[in-house]
RNA sequence: GCCCGGGUGGCGGAAUUGGUAGACGCGACGGACUUAAAAUCCGUUAUUCGAAAGGAUGUGGGGGUUCGAGUCCCCCCCCGGGCACCA
């Protein structure tokens, strides 16, 4: 054996497997399958440590389950749809496809040359006709089911990206991609009715399998499930009445004044009839102009108008002011509301600044329910309700209003979601085209299945005005009805890349399938996702909408489950002087630099090493150097190993054979719970023992040493495949990939000795290595006759077998 | 404000779930090899008192339970992430 020659031994295996279609799963067997997947990446040209983590990660699960007996699917693709690719080509004029093909075959080279196992027959890649054909399926699928429709909303806009953006990809105002200021605007737009599947996505994350509870958490946030009542509110003198939502019906006989959200559809009514309509034409006005990030941000100084109108409070006839103010919003509830000043702090703040009658309706029986200072909305018993004094709040209280509000036909219980319906429509070139036409006569009609896909034309210029880029061929845009034959406009938007990455997991199973998106059996074979790891950035966006898109076309009996994705891992993010990693802070780390000075093994370990992966964790170019020289001694201590004389007696080995045994037992642990910076401290632990062995030791079994070599490989294998493999093949002439995981002989496990630590008053006092399994006297004797103690002048004893012993008193 | 995480040496982090706190690695310091450096190897490395043997203190802070607490209970502080005028 020679030095450790890490880029010759890397090229060779990475060759090896690929060759050999190392990894190759079996799609049509049902037994022992195990589906693991890595979140896919958008293409932008080169790993970063955070794609290096996510596959690392990856890996090591497909090849601990692979030499465990599994069946395991592996697969990988692309997100290759989006805006990078489509603002180069406006800056290069060099076509997206091209721009988007090169950095994935860049990035490919990349991961193979990390050593990640993928089944790369099955690679799909959004931005291919072979596969988005398949999104246009889907969309059309969803938009004869009424999951998918087009209207007029107001939307986020951002300028500077000419296209409009998902709630989710404003960040305080901004957008999330360029930061320029997002504007509000109203466009005929596409959406998906998510919000059909509020309650199922929801309660869904109970019945999931291993989630991280933050993700489930952030989800369930998202989703923003209240309860509560819906009623009407009467104008006084008109026949106008507007539906309130609140959670809080208890405290109902504490309404002072009605609000209405500025955008209200009853406000050209409100208008007409008010006294006041000039102040409230202005003041509409100037909540227009603000942006939605403005308006959120003034919460300290509530804004309103008096509309000199009143409403009157059903339960008791009284009659209070209404008011129009921008805090409420015309995107939650019914837009309107209750005010009660008593016991909600925002509306106590507007009444305090407008004057308006502050009524305490519930109270605590100590004094801390005064609501001199601030709104209470803790719990206590209903004051001020007439027949419904003396109720608790605020579920007791609730349920009796809201029946008296049902029996009286004036409202009724109602569930309100914070989730919206996904805007998918993006005025951009580089997307899924929406395969729907607009016919004068026959309305919205989908694109027939045989012409699909429908292809992005060819353009010369891909700016985008204020429409999308499509638009901008006649070719494109010129069709005839699929209905009725006349001439017709084709949509000019193209989806949101969501909606590329909410199908893709269902096409790996069946990536060549020419007639329809996926073979049921097949998917429902091999789904849900058994292991589905990725970044935290995406717990909210990418993993909700794959949630509503299976359970949407479970629906549609395209498939038979209701959660794509079993177990999911986040991995935390890797930080480079003290922030995330990015271009544009010039603060990155180039994984491919390490390739050559260090090499994949080395990358791996050291990923696995530095933290848990769950955590965040800032990068340490110093820790690389660790992992280089553990893999440098594990090489060097294999081949002294090697040159031991072989002897028939194994006695002297006994030792050093038990730590492996050790070791397969704390290695397996650690894999099973993700723990890997452990595995890989084990596997230093085992190496440093080895090397002590070495130190005293001329000679060693036949059998200790195979025993020895055979099982530190296969340990280190999931985590450092290339050396594992080098030193496997070069000692048992075998292909380490097709070796099954060792057993741990659990006869073999303890050490015949311990330190037993001897403590006075539960404070150690010494300690003495010691023979295990004594009794109690055994010990003690120990104790009076090495360490002189007076055993009867202690009241109690404690003994703990192989452990501790306290003496008290 | 609400909801999740988390707080352990100079640093990243371990700790069999109540039983020797600081494994493993990085860094630092000392030594060997070398003309020298790198690489490699051998030591030391929580703080503090002590020449040493040895002692005291120590897991964000304060209380408690226990023979024994990083781990369990109560109160408080700080940090990271998510949500937020959501009625």
């Amino acid at each position: 054996m020679n030095e450790y020659n890490f880029q010759k031994i890397e090229s060779k295996w990475q060759k090896h497997w690929s060759e050999n279609n190392s990894i190759k799963c079996d799609i049509n067997s049902k037994e022992k399958n195990f589906y693991n997947l890595c979140m896919y990446p958008y293409p932008s040209g080169d790993l970063h440590m955070g794609h290096i983590r996510n596959y690392t990660i990856g890996d090591v699960i497909t090849r601990y389950k692979m030499l465990n007996g599994y069946n395991v699917l592996s697969p990988m693709g692309w997100d290759s749809f989006g805006l990078p690719a489509e603002n180069a080509a406006i800056k290069t004029g060099i076509h997206p496809k091209t721009f988007t093909e090169e950095r994935i075959n860049n990035m490919k080279d990349q991961i193979i040359r990390l050593g990640s196992l993928y089944e790369w027959d099955r690679e799909v890649a959004a931005h291919d006709k072979d596969y988005y054909k398949w999104t246009q399926f889907i969309f059309i699928k969803l938009f004869k089911n009424k999951l998918a429709y087009k209207k007029d909303a107001p939307v986020n806009w951002c300028d500077s990206c000419k296209t409009v953006l998902a709630n989710e990809q404003v960040i305080e105002g901004n957008c999330d991609r360029c930061d320029a200021v997002v504007d509000q605007k109203n466009l005929n737009q596409w959406f998906l009715k998510i919000s059909d599947y509020s309650d199922e996505l929801l309660e869904g994350l109970d019945e999931i399998g291993d989630w991280p509870e933050n993700v489930k958490a952030m989800q369930q946030n998202w989703i923003g499930k209240s309860e509560g009542a819906e009623f009407s509110l009467n104008i006084e003198n008109t026949d106008l009445t507007f539906d309130v939502f609140t959670t809080r019906p208890d405290t109902l006989f504490g309404m002072t004044f009605a609000v209405l959200s500025p955008e209200h559809q009853l406000m050209s009514e409100i208008l007409s009839i008010s006294s006041n309509s000039t102040e409230i034409q202005n003041y509409i006005d100037s909540a227009k102009k603000k942006s939605e990030f403005e308006r959120m941000s003034l919460t300290k100084e509530k804004t309103g108008v008096d509309t000199g109108l009143f409403v009157i409070n059903p339960v008791n006839g009284k009659k209070v002011s209404l008011w129009i103010a921008d805090y409420v919003l015309i995107n939650y509830g019914t837009g309107a509301i209750m005010a009660v000043p008593g016991h909600d702090q925002r509306d106590y703040d507007f009444a305090k600044k407008y004057g308006i009658e502050i009524i305490q309706v519930i109270s605590d029986k100590n004094e801390k329910s005064s609501i001199e200072q601030e709104a209470f909305v803790g719990e206590g018993i209903l004051i001020n309700s007439g027949e419904f004094d003396n109720l608790e709040s605020h579920t007791e209280a609730s349920n009796k209003i809201v029946k008296f509000l049902k029996d009286n036909k004036i409202g009724t219980s109602k569930t309100t979601f914070r989730l919206r319906d996904w805007l998918i429509s993006r005025q951009r070139y580089w997307g899924c085209p929406i395969p729907l036409i607009d016919c004068d006569k026959c309305g919205m009609i989908p694109e027939s299945e045989d012409n699909l896909p429908v292809l992005l034309p060819e353009i010369d210029d891909y700016k985008n005005t204020n429409e999308s880029p499509l638009a901008k061929s006649e070719e494109f845009i010129n069709t005839n009805c699929p209905e009725c034959g006349n001439k017709a406009i084709r949509e000019t938007d193209t989806m949101d890349t969501f909606v590329d990455s909410s199908w893709y997991f269902l096409r790996f199973v069946d990536p060549k399938n020419q007639d329809i998106p996926f073979d049921a059996k097949k998917v429902n074979n091999w789904l849900p996702v058994d292991q589905y790891i990725g970044g935290v950035e995406h717990a909210i966006l990418h993993l909700l909408y794959a949630r509503f898109f299976v359970k949407a076309l479970r629906d549609m009996n395209y498939l038979n489950f209701s959660e794509p994705f079993q177990n999911l891992f986040s991995q935390g993010m890797i930080n480079f002087g003290g922030s995330k990693m990015s271009k544009s802070k010039g603060n990155t780390v180039d994984p491919e630099s390490y390739f050559a000075t260090h090499g994949a093994d080395a990358l791996r370990l050291y990923i696995l090493f530095m933290a848990p992966p769950s955590d965040g964790v800032e990068w340490n170019d110093g820790g690389i150097e660790g992992t280089k020289r553990f893999l440098n001694k594990f090489w060097e201590n294999i081949k002294r190993l090697s040159y031991l004389k072989v002897i028939d007696s194994s006695v002297k080995d006994e030792s050093i054979v038990r730590k492996v045994n050790q070791s397969i037992n704390s290695v397996s642990k650690h894999l099973n719970k993700f723990e890997f910076n452990t595995a890989v401290s084990d596997l230093m632990k085992l190496n440093n023992e080895l090397s002590d062995f070495l130190k005293n030791s001329q000679e060693i079994s036949k059998s200790s040493k195979d025993m020895i070599i055979k099982n530190i490989s296969i340990l280190l294998f999931p985590m450092a495949p290339h050396i594992s493999s080098e030193i496997y093949k070069n000692y048992f002439g075998e292909d380490l990939i097709n070796i099954t995981w060792p057993q741990v002989d659990n006869d073999n496990l303890k050490d015949p000795t311990y330190e037993l630590v001897i403590q006075i008053n539960g404070k150690k006092r010494f300690t003495r290595e010691t023979k295990i399994g004594l009794e109690q006297s055994e010990v003690e004797k120990i104790c009076k006759d090495d360490f002189d103690m007076n055993i009867s002048d202690f009241k109690k004893i404690i003994y703990i077998q192989d452990k501790i012993i306290n003496f008290v008193g």
